[in-house]
DNA sequence: TCAGAATGATTTTTT
DNA sequence: ATCATTCTGA
């Protein structure tokens, strides 16, 4: 067989040619002279250091992605290398289309050519697919997701007689991934960190599970990457081809990037050879530790704090000057984010005016909360802005539901960025599980997805027997399915229903190449029955995936074959859905990073949700500073409004508790903030927690502050049980301390009277006149 | 084998 | 409260 690297396009000898792509792109550079017209000293510098490592520390609003992208235009127009020499990763797919969108902007149509431009993963995995051999894989492995991942877990612990109640799939999958986003390969991970599951067996787990990946040709996220590692120390060879290949190395959101992606990137970016030129990579990170947000999925902010150490010489760029946010938002990020130790330290400044103060604004509850803010987009609307200027920025995701029913009551449009991905819904996964099945008789994980979707009457017994026939027989479920058929193993009624559907399939198969795959992908949906089985579905949700499918053979239009739409889809499948209806966005603060937008709301700033409790208690300080850095990151999404919110009452799952306004909001310049009334008039007497509100500044000596502290120090019961605060004394009024008991009347601020059905502790269960019964806590009603 | 009942968990999320 | 998953009985 070829050599991968020399059979490979890619790899031709980097000698520039005449009319080049390299030459096209620098004439038409030269002929769209300036593209550094418009970029400030720091920004030229950092796209003109072409020479050694450089560090790029972008902070939020800076111009980062053009600083990127002129970089990469620069190095062609100079004709330094070509768009093949080019190593250019970012974290998500959408950051590689939006790269290489603009790349190919300023340099016309060269880019085509740019193959490494891509997600640290699909980069992996076109290595990995060169060298699959090295790894125990074919070129043509599957990547299999989270999904797939569980379930194949699931069958590994079912095997080692592991108790899954006590041990959790999910928990397994989720080691393994912090072993694989630390470089773990099983022989690396240290004794002491099996001890956490299954009383120690985790790395035989591990063992077992890789080593099924391979009998599957199967690699999952995780092992696009770690298996590069492998190749890559354990073959030199190859890594030196990619050393040299890669002339210049360009990372994005380098702040993100995990123990694996950091030992990937030095690999490549170690310069063996003896020639001083040649000593020092061209090695661009891009980032900006006070967004570095992904800590608790294995991104290691020491990687960025770190550079200079790992690339001695490493020339450092800080971009300061933001070009987003008016003064006073940038004033108060700034000063949120100075409250954080361990940083690189940054000064964003603007020359632009200093516009709306923050806004901080109290509410009795989150349904105020939520129809406040509702109220104030709609004046929004009504003055004649845009909707998709605005955005609702929330800590967590259960935040989203009084929003979408606020607006659903309103009919204010908008639109939920995050959320199920499209090829996360079942449909999608079930139809991919039928391709996939089609295309390769061998993948069983896609297989026994479908085997028995639509319902056929094929249950666990006869799956567990095709399963024990594959054991036995070393072959796929497929395989086995066909061999039981001619025996009598099965009984008559499945058996008929197994050689239909092995006999579909043969069917199917043949098709491959005599119908366009979009035409085999309805032939196979419509005749396994799977569409019907939606048809027949009254649901209400079952319309809305009948559309998805046909959203998925849409897109698969644009793809060779099935088998080219199957590869892409595991690592690009995201759906950027034409969404030209002018709505509201609504998403987590982590969807929002890279946005930005006019007026931003960010609700929920309350102790135990933001910061949220569980960060704190398990990350301690470095949590609390993550915490602080989203907010950091949520308030700079904002260019010209940015208004917090705070409820002083929350449901957490179900059950209404108090809460204490967010440590972050006493970290704000009071210069810079107002402090405002709900404008929703539901008539809640505001001067109950006018006092509760402490923007002295940010010493450490308010209230609010604290209190947040002796919570910190005390019970580690989350969201409940504050100390007596304050404001909770002055909301309380009168129950002072007695005990209520079944049967007396009650009244509470938000549901009004009632009578106590249930004492439990400090919940009570309460018949309301008008709301009906509700689990509140018994601080919070009155002695009617 | 399947539907309905009980059980349990519930931050953030990419690939 | 709500949702997803697992268990149990028909």
């Amino acid at each position: 067989m070829a050599d991968p690297l020399e059979s490979d396009d890619d790899f031709l000898p980097p000698a520039p040619r005449a009319g080049g792509i390299a030459a096209r792109a620098y004439a038409s550079l030269a002929s769209n002279q300036g593209y550094l017209e418009g970029l400030n000293a720091e920004q030229i510098e950092a796209v003109e250091s072409l020479d050694g490592p450089v560090l790029v520390l972008a902070g939020a609003g800076t111009g980062k992605t053009r600083v990127l992208t002129t970089r990469i235009a620069h190095i062609l127009a100079t004709g330094r290398a070509r768009p093949g020499d080019i190593l250019s990763v970012t974290f998500t797919n959408k950051a590689a289309r939006e790269m290489r969108h603009r790349v190919s902007n300023m340099v016309g149509e060269a880019v085509e050519g740019m193959p490494w431009l891509g997600t640290f993963h699909s980069i992996g995995a076109k290595i990995l697919r060169r060298h699959a051999e090295l790894a125990d894989l074919k070129s043509d492995f599957t990547i299999l997701d989270t999904d797939d991942q569980i379930r194949l877990i699931k069958q590994i612990l079912q095997a080692a007689d592991i108790d899954e109640k006590r041990w959790p799939a999910r928990l397994f999958a989720a080691i393994m991934d912090g072993w694989k986003n630390r470089g773990l390969s099983p022989e690396d991970v240290p004794g002491g960190d099996s001890a956490g599951f299954a009383d120690g067996k985790a790395k035989q787990l591990y063992v077992a599970y890789q080593a099924r990946l391979k009998t599957l040709n199967a690699a999952d996220f995780g092992d696009l990457l770690l298996e590069n590692l492998r190749i890559f120390r354990k073959e030199p060879d190859v890594l030196a081809r990619y050393q040299q290949r890669f002339r210049y190395m360009l990372v994005d959101e380098y702040q993100d990037t995990n123990v694996a992606q950091y030992l990937w990137l030095r690999l490549l970016a170690q310069r063996p050879t003896v020639s001083v030129e040649h000593q020092r990579a061209n090695i661009c990170c891009v980032g900006d530790d006070d967004q570095s947000i992904y800590g608790w999925r294995g991104a290691e902010v020491d990687n960025i704090l770190r550079f200079e150490k790992d690339f001695p010489g490493a020339k450092v760029i800080r971009l300061e000057r933001n070009y987003r946010s008016t003064g006073h938002i940038l004033a108060a990020a700034s000063h949120l984010i100075a409250h954080n130790q361990g940083r690189l330290g940054k000064t964003l400044r603007t020359e632009d005016v200093p516009g709306e103060k923050v806004t901080v604004t109290g509410a009795w509850d989150s349904e105020e909360e939520a129809r406040t803010i509702g109220a104030e987009i709609e004046d929004w609307r009504r003055q004649g802005h845009r909707l998709s200027e605005i955005a609702i920025l929330v800590r967590a995701s259960f935040q989203m539901r009084e929003f979408e029913d606020r607006f659903i009551t309103l009919g204010l449009p908008y639109r939920v960025v995050g959320g199920p991905r499209f090829y996360e819904r079942a449909e999608i996964r079930d139809a991919l599980a039928y391709f996939r099945s089609v295309c390769s008789v061998t993948d069983d994980l896609a297989f026994e997805r479908i085997v028995n979707v639509p319902k056929r009457g094929l249950g666990d017994a006869t799956v567990q027997l095709l399963h024990d026939y594959s054991r036995a027989h070393n072959t796929s479920l497929q395989e086995s399915a066909r061999a039981l058929i001619a025996t009598e193993e099965l009984k008559p009624k499945p058996r008929a229903t197994i050689r239909d559907l092995i006999v579909s399939f043969d069917r199917w198969r043949a098709q491959l190449d005599h119908i366009s795959h979009t035409e085999l992908a309805e032939v196979v949906l419509d005749e396994s029955g799977y569409t019907a089985m939606w048809q027949n579905e009254r649901s209400a949700d079952a319309a809305g995936r009948l559309e998805n499918l046909k959203e998925l053979v849409r897109s698969m239009e644009g793809f060779e074959n099935m088998r080219g739409f199957l590869e892409h889809i595991a690592l690009v499948m995201d759906t950027e859905g034409a969404n030209d209806a002018d709505s509201v966005y609504l998403m987590t603060l982590h969807a929002a990073k890279g946005l930005e937008f006019d007026t931003v709301y960010l609700p929920g700033w309350e102790e135990g949700l933001f910061p949220h409790q569980r960060a704190l208690d398990e990350q301690g300080r470095s949590g609390l500073e993550e915490e602080r850095r989203l907010a950091h990151v949520g308030l700079t999404r904002a260019r010209k409004n940015a208004r917090l919110f705070f409820a002083i009452n929350r449901r957490i799952h179900g059950m209404w508790n108090s809460t204490v306004p967010s440590r972050f909001l006493d970290e704000l310049p009071e210069a810079h903030v107002d402090v405002t009334e709900a404008a929703s008039g539901f008539a809640e007497p505001r001067s109950r927690f006018d006092r509760a509100e402490p923007f002295t500044g940010s010493r450490y000596d308010t209230p609010g502050w604290q209190r947040a502290q002796a919570r910190a120090n005390g019970s580690a019961g989350r969201f409940v049980k504050t100390p007596p605060t304050i404001e909770a004394v002055a909301v309380r009024r009168s129950t002072s301390g007695a005990r209520l008991a079944v049967g007396e009347r009650v009244f509470h601020q938000k549901f009004g009277y009632g009578q106590v059905r249930e004492v439990d502790g400090d919940k009570l269960t309460v018949s309301f006149d008008k709301a009906g019964e509700k689990r509140v806590v018994a601080s919070f009603v009155d002695r009617a």
